[in-house]
DNA sequence: ACTTTATTGTTCAGCATTGAACATTTTTAT
DNA sequence: ATAAAAATGTTCAATGCTGAACAATAAAGT
């Protein structure tokens, strides 16, 4: 509190955090309506649509892009499974791993609802510019570098 | 999929906003375990500080500061309430509202919390140069106002 | 005045997420 | 070869968050 600024609030990089963090939340709630219809939500949308990038993807590597716990994967992979959306099939040379696959009907419903979440993308960004979405994106590229280096240890 | 871009990761605005994504969700990660020595989460950590900056708001008026749901509030405001940090008071003209605010404690807590939280973010950001942050800021000020306004209906 | 509508907060069932403890399997150390 | 350590996936209790239904109060319409 003996800083340059006497509230949080007052500091410029706090003040642009916080609008990060409402632009997130705000666009979470937006895309969970957007895709409501296909009857899943945004947790499922990640992980349908690394299934459909990454053919093959174990739980562990799922969960590591995803940022998420490897029980949390342990939950939601079997729901998806039981609506045919997935296949889990084990792999050859490890037993211990289950290597994901989308199936025929899961990677229909993955494509109709990439192209929701790419519309609502695009509409949201319409109004920034490509150049401006690129220093956003570069300035979260350093972010995301610092705050996966720092992640262990929190203190000083 | 007849868009310009073949793949949604291939799609500029789309890359961007993932980065935005993941860094949002690293951060909070890093902060939770930040405070957690203070025995709060994020979401109290909010409550709290906006009990701080808008002393005797409602319970309604915070959930929407928040972007949450009242009954959120309903269910965490007691916990904070046991522990002694927060009062809830009912209004003197309106007997539906209840008014908060930090108790003496609650205000200590919080400091310490805002001085972590700062520290935190002061850290993460440390690379991004302020006029950099400040476009960011920017840049989220038209993503949050369009995703307001269009928040009743998702469809054209 | 009286009825209808809206607002505020609570409760509840449902689901996502986590971290810890566990079993199985693989890798590494000795 | 054998023991110790690590990796993968599962289960479970705890917790956060939501939306819907509800009670109490206030505001608006008649």
């Amino acid at each position: 509190m003996n800083e340059n600024q006497a509230f949080p609030w007052d500091h410029p990089r706090f003040r642009s955090w916080i609008g990060v963090a409402r632009a997130c939340q705000l666009m979470q709630q937006a895309m969970t309506r957007a895709i409501a219809d296909l009857d899943i939500k945004t947790p499922h949308l990640d992980i349908l649509i690394n299934l459909y990038r990454f053919d093959g993807i174990s739980q562990q590597e799922l969960a590591r892009k995803l940022l998420v716990g490897r029980s949390n994967m342990s939950m939601l992979l079997p729901q998806l499974e039981k609506r045919g959306l997935i296949e889990r099939r084990p792999d050859g040379k490890d037993k211990r791993i289950l290597r994901l696959s989308l199936t025929k009907s899961g990677r229909d419903l993955t494509m109709q609802a990439m192209a929701i979440q790419t519309g609502l993308i695009e509409r949201t960004l319409s109004q920034t510019p490509e150049d401006r979405c690129l220093q956003v994106a570069e300035a979260m590229e350093d972010i995301i570098h610092i705050l996966q280096t720092m992640e262990p240890a929190e203190e000083a």
